[in-house]
DNA sequence: GCCAACGTTGGC
DNA sequence: GCCAACGTTGGC
């Protein structure tokens, strides 16, 4: 099982919404970085969903729900659907994931535009660990 | 509001 | 194919 993190402006689409609506279709990946991590997806794969601008932290978590499905014109970008797992006990923000050591290397914190990004498993418990999980 | 990083577009 | 110009994202 693969972790991955999706960026999301709460503004756009939270994670309220996604707790609203139950699931979603994560689609409108529009970066071919990005589109490659979504490709590499597999259903059961979990991702922490990270609301950028106003808020800036990882809110909750989310499950890959299915296969990725061709997105955009001629199927040239990929969709994935997810489910919301459960929300962070308490938010972490980017601060305090720039503060921890073990987070330096977080693909998210090297390029701050890239919106599907891997977590590995040694990031993910840190990052639980800061959410008080 | 500004700026850095990055991607895309279009002239040559 | 190169590169300048421009657009977008997202942190500060």
């Amino acid at each position: 099982m693969s972790r991955w993190l999706l960026k999301s402006e709460p503004s756009a689409y939270g994670w309220a919404d996604l707790v609203r609506d139950g699931g979603t279709r994560w689609d409108g990946v529009r970066n071919a970085q990005a589109a490659i991590h979504v490709r590499a997806m597999t259903p059961g794969d979990e991702a922490l969903i990270y609301h950028s601008m106003s808020e800036k932290a990882a809110v909750g978590i989310a499950r890959i729900a299915g296969p990725t499905e061709p997105d955009g014109e001629g199927g040239k970008w990929a969709a994935v659907r997810i489910e919301p797992v459960a929300p962070l006990p308490r938010p972490v923000t980017l601060a305090a994931m720039k503060a921890t050591p073990a987070l330096s290397g977080l693909a998210m914190i090297r390029q701050s535009r890239l919106s599907v990004s891997p977590v590995t498993d040694a990031e993910w418990a840190a990052i639980l660990d800061l959410a008080g999980a």
